[in-house]
DNA sequence: CTGAAAGCGCTTACAG
DNA sequence: CTGAAAGCGCTTACAG
């Protein structure tokens, strides 16, 4: 491996010129026959791969794909970050990934940092709303998630989910339920609460009335935690006999902290999620939540980015209910209910 | 943004050639301030921003950094992932990341993919020992966590790591511990279980006897899990006082396992894990661990890409002991310790 | 169908 | 110190 060849070396050991090589590797364009041998030929006997960047400089066309998200460890990221790897190198691309920390400066440095690289196209899960700059289209870009900027999102339809937990919640026989909310300037954040809230709305005007707290909190653990604490320390009857929480971390915060509290999950209090990361599953009980479809959600993403022309349409990916161990039927304390009947 | 304007329209805009723009932006060579002025207001005037595939081309050197994961979902390798990213971007380079799924095949393709883009360096955390091909360096590679072939490896000392946990459970009376290891077929699950192992042999010659027993799994949840179930479904008096997992991942399996069968930890049980994942700090109980230096390790690694010439040594950082809830004293059974006294 | 040639946007000896 | 020119390895009109 003194030296990698190029095209010039395969065009002499075949004996055509570098055009007919170049031809046969574009596979497009007609070659007879007996040329297109002796250059496949040429190739393997010189073990020839072609150049990516000069072929990326002559034009201006890369295969890889430049997805920023806000932070790599968080699970659900993660995990989108493996599905658009999965789902680039099936349409034969590279991922270049960028985490952002959450600060929109870095964030927009990451997007012409790849710009300047001349990607294919970028990905982006925005660190928050109003991130996003006035780029047009040199590359196509698009919001996966969270939206960035104005442009095209492709995400779980959150406000569809978010009900689905509420139908669940509500069928158990819940009536007194806390949100714990995402960010309000995340879009994710603010959905999920419009369609949670909405839903049980609804069943105030058609069935039975709930009482329904809303809290705010970041998307992590933590504030899952510090916010079900507070919930939960109040004398039983004024406690919600369920918490249906903007993310699995947040979920896994308050599991903890009812078990900190003594609070018997999920008999005494129903806990769901959002987002059916793989800790969901492990977690004692087995958290209840929604299922945001990773890999379709990666795979349209990317699709979007190839498409040409590319559209402007966002798209919902409706997400799915997971029924585990960590919800279950409303025992409401006796004297709460006579409460309520008198 | 018709057209990116290259050094061509700079060096017009600024009555110069483009040899002297090209000067100016590298910075190196000597140009008259008088000439380096105007050439710093046309870049700024017309925006310009220089090309970096062309670059490449020209130098054959890249500003991004290969990674190859065997699966980024796994926590400890998201968080090493974002510390190579962190360190990467320091010193001014972009990373590239790559899943293998613990696939050989896939895990040289991405290689092969990298050193077809020309990065500048390639880190692999190897899926399994014996993975990697005979390359020998165009760019340089390097192991990182786990052996890559026969390219250096900067790692955790594991064995030294694991000696700590043996000193920690041995000095809190344990004398009947259960190690659950890793895969012996990486380095780390090796190099993690003899520095544990030769360190309770140690104790035997010095000090009390340990009655060891060791299991092997892969270094996920389930295996903890299934592993620990295995050991702590015997009549209490023949269980562990205390299991030493490979991971984190292991330790909160088995947390897991001892919830179910109802055995408390850490009074009746103590677990500890190793790699100190965000995870570990949330678990009930939080869990005692090695704090691999993600940070440093990540930093070394890069450092180490870009260092010439590439040294060939292995490099070795220590690991910390963290001591959390889910390790105590050794509460031995009354019969237990009877037995042991005749 | 194929070859000769131009050119993508840079950097870097080479003169001067 | 600076300009003119070659060349990195490809692709793609343009002739023929």
């Amino acid at each position: 491996m003194s030296k990698m060849p190029t095209v010039k070396d395969v065009a002499e050991y075949a004996g055509v010129s570098v055009g007919t090589v170049s031809r046969v590797l574009s596979g497009e364009a007609a070659v007879k026959p007996v040329l297109r041998e002796k250059v496949s030929a040429a190739i393997s006997a010189l073990g020839y791969r072609p150049n990516v960047t000069a072929r990326a400089l002559r034009t201006s066309k890369t295969d890889v794909i430049g997805l920023v998200v806000p932070d790599i460890t968080n699970p659900f990221f993660a995990q989108l970050a493996a599905s658009v790897e999965r789902a680039a190198l099936e349409c034969g691309h590279s991922l270049m990934l960028a985490s952002s920390h959450d600060d929109r400066e870095a964030e927009q440095s990451h997007v012409f940092a790849f710009l300047d690289r001349s990607v294919r196209g970028i990905i982006v899960v925005a660190s928050s709303d109003g991130s996003g700059l006035p780029l047009e289209g040199a590359v196509p870009i698009i919001s996966l998630d969270r939206r960035f900027g104005t442009f095209p999102l492709v995400s779980t339809n959150h406000a569809q989910a978010a009900a689905l937990i509420a139908d669940h919640l509500y069928g158990l026989g819940h009536r007194h339920i806390a949100y714990i909310a995402g960010p309000p300037d995340t879009e994710a954040g603010r959905m999920r609460k419009e369609g949670f809230v909405s839903r049980i709305d609804l069943f105030g005007k058609t069935g039975e009335a709930v009482e329904l707290e809303i809290a705010y909190g970041k998307f992590d653990y933590e504030s899952g935690e510090k916010v079900a604490r507070d919930l939960l320390s109040r004398p039983s009857q004024d406690r919600p006999t369920a918490i249906a929480a903007a993310s699995d971390q947040q979920a896994i915060g308050a599991l903890r902290a009812a078990r900190d509290l003594k609070i018997d999950v999920p008999r005494k209090l129903s806990v769901t999620g959002f987002d059916d990361i793989s800790l969901a599953n492990l977690v004692v009980p087995r958290l209840t939540t929604i299922r945001q479809p990773a890999d379709t959600l990666a795979r349209r993403a990317v699709s979007r980015l190839l498409e040409e022309p590319p559209g402007m349409e966002d798209e919902m990916i409706d997400g799915s209910l997971i029924v585990r161990g960590s919800s279950g039927p409303c025992a409401q304390p006796k004297a709460d209910v006579a409460g309520h009947k008198n």
